[in-house]
DNA sequence: TCATACATTTCGTCA
DNA sequence: TGACGAAGTGTATGA
C-alpha cells in the first residue's frame, strides 16, 4: 500500500504523477477547478468549479461535486483513461466504444492530486435482496397461497421470465411476481405481462381445447404480487385484473441491524463525537 | 478555496481533522484500510481492505473500492455524518432517518485524510434526454402518424401519466409512449397499461354506448411506441397489442459531438499523452 | 455481445 | 411527504 499526493502542483507535475499512476494502476483522486464535457448516449456541458475526479484502474471516471450521491458526470468501467497539458489547462480524457463515448475533464488548476495503490477487499455481503425474499417463498409456499405448490424459478415466458410459477390446490397454474419494496403501478404491468404470456401459452394454437375451456384456462392463470405493501393505484390495477397481493418482504433482519449500528448511546469509551448535519438541518455541535 | 491534506495521521489526528472539515462544510477524502456495516432497506457487510470514502457536506457518503462506478456502500444526501475513535479504530458513522438507514466506516488504518471547500458550479446542460424527443415530437408530429394531432402531455390516466396524448387523422385517440434508447418488453407493458386505461376511461360506465360502439371504441385507441428500436421480444409483443413502433429518437447532437471530443489526432501542442487501458486490454504507452 | 430484470437504485417533479 | 417514471441509469446473469 502506497500513497503519494501532491498539493497544488502545476500541470506538468500532474501529468507526470498521473501518467505515473495510470502505469501502476492506482486509484486516482484529482480536486481542482475545471469544466467538464461529455458526448456519447447524451451530451453535456459543466461550467467551471471546483470538483473531485476520481479514476480508477478498471477505467471508471467520476466526477462528484459536493452534492449528491450520483457523480454530476462520469464514464463507465471499460473506459481508457489520457492525460495531457494542452492550451494551459491539465486535460483528463475517458474514451470507451460500444458505446462510443467520451468525457472531457479541463483543469484551470489542480488543487490536489493524490494515488493509491488499491487491491482486494471487494466483495460485498448483502441482504434482503429480492433473492432471499424468493428463499423465503419457496422455504414457505403457503405464504402466497394454502397448498401453493412452487414448479419452477425463472421460468421463460414470451414475456420474460416469471419469477416463481406454479400450481394452487385446484391444480391452476399461478404466476407469482416479487418485489422487496413498496411498488406502483409498473410492478402491475410486470405480473399483467407474464400472466398474458402463460395464458397465451396453455391456450395457444398447438392445443386442443373447445373455446369454452380456452377461457376457463384463461381465467384459471391466477396471479400474484408479492411485495410488503402496494399504492393505491397499484391496488387498484391489480384488483381490475383479478390479481392478488401477499404482503411480504425480505426477512426483517435489516430493521434490527439498523438500531445495532445506530446505537451509540453506550459511548463509554475513548474520544467522541462530532457530527455534521444535512441541508437544513440543525447546526453541528459547537465542542462540549 | 482551501485544501487540507494529511497523511498516514493518528485515528486522533484524523478525528480532529474530520471534526473541523464538518464544521467548515468542506467535502472530505478519507483513504483507508477499514470494514464496512450498513444497515437499512437491505443490510451488509464488507470485509477488510483498502477503500476510498467520501463524505459531503449535503450528508452523502461513498465508500468506493477500485472497481466500478457504482460505490460499494453509500448514504444518500441528507444523512448525518459521525465520527469517533473506539477501540482503537477511526469510526465514521452516517445516519438518516425515513427510511432509518446507518452505514458504519470502521478504519484501522487511515493512510490519507483530506477535506476542501467546495462551492457553486453544480448545474449541468445535458442534451439527449426524453425530454428533447418530446420536443422534436412535438414540433413535427406527423412523425408519429400523418395527421397526428397532439392535445396534452403528461395526460392523467388511472394507470399514470401519458406521454403524449393526441388524434389521428380519423379522429381516433392516440397515446405515445417516448422512450430515448432502445426498448425491451417493459416499455410495451407500460404502454398498454396507459392504453386500457384510456379506454377503460372512454368506454366507461358514464359514457352512453351500446355494446357494439363500446367495442369500436376499444379498438379505437391507439397506441404508439417511440423509440430508436426495439428487442425482438418488445416487438412481439407490441404487434400482439396491436401497436405501432415510431423509430426516432432524441436528436443526433451527441453523435457529432462524440467525434469532436474524442479528436486527438491533432495533438499538435505541448505535452502527452498518458494511457491506461482498463481490464484486459492493451499495455498503457510507455514513454515515446 | 445482447437481452432481461434487479437495485440499499438515485433523481426530479408534481400533487 | 409520497407517488410516479426517467436515467448517459449501473450491474449481474443467462443465452
Amino acid at each position: 500500500m502506497t500513497v503519494i499526493s501532491v498539493h497544488a502542483p502545476s500541470h506538468r507535475e500532474a501529468l507526470w504523477e498521473l501518467e505515473s499512476a495510470f502505469e501502476r494502476g492506482d486509484l486516482i483522486t484529482v480536486f481542482g477547478r475545471c469544466t467538464v464535457s461529455y458526448a456519447g448516449r447524451a451530451a453535456s456541458e459543466l461550467g467551471v468549479g471546483d470538483r473531485l475526479l476520481i479514476l480508477k484502474p478498471d477505467g471508471a471516471a467520476l466526477v462528484h461535486t459536493d452534492e449528491g450521491r450520483t457523480p454530476v458526470n462520469w464514464q463507465p468501467p471499460g473506459s481508457t483513461h489520457h492525460a495531457a497539458v494542452r492550451e494551459g489547462r491539465l486535460r483528463v480524457r475517458s474514451k470507451r466504444t460500444n458505446p462510443a463515448e467520451t468525457l472531457l475533464v479541463r483543469f484551470e488548476r489542480v488543487h490536489q492530486l493524490s494515488a493509491m495503490s488499491v487491491t482486494g477487499g471487494r466483495d460485498l455481503e448483502l441482504h434482503g435482496s429480492e433473492e432471499d425474499l424468493r428463499t423465503r417463498v419457496l422455504e414457505r409456499p403457503e405464504l402466497i397461497a394454502p397448498g401453493f405448490e412452487p414448479v419452477s424459478t425463472e421460468r421463460e415466458t414470451a414475456a420474460g421470465p416469471v419469477d416463481v410459477f406454479g400450481v394452487d390446490d385446484a391444480g391452476d397454474p399461478v404466476v407469482v411476481e416479487l418485489k422487496r419494496r413498496r411498488v406502483g403501478p409498473d410492478a402491475v404491468g410486470q405480473l399483467a405481462r407474464y400472466v398474458a404470456a402463460v395464458r397465451d401459452e396453455l391456450t395457444g394454437d398447438g392445443e386442443f381445447l373447445a373455446d369454452h375451456e380456452a377461457a376457463t384456462a384463461d381465467d384459471s392463470v391466477r396471479g400474484v404480487l408479492v411485495a410488503p405493501s402496494l399504492t393505491d393505484r397499484a391496488a387498484d390495477l391489480l384488483a381490475d385484473r383479478g390479481f392478488d397481493h401477499v404482503a411480504l418482504g425480505p426477512p426483517a433482519d435489516a430493521g434490527e441491524s439498523v438500531d445495532a449500528l445506530a446505537d451509540d448511546s453506550d459511548d463509554s469509551d475513548d474520544l467522541d463525537d462530532s457530527n455534521t448535519t444535512a441541508g437544513s438541518g440543525s447546526r453541528p455541535d459547537e465542542s462540549a
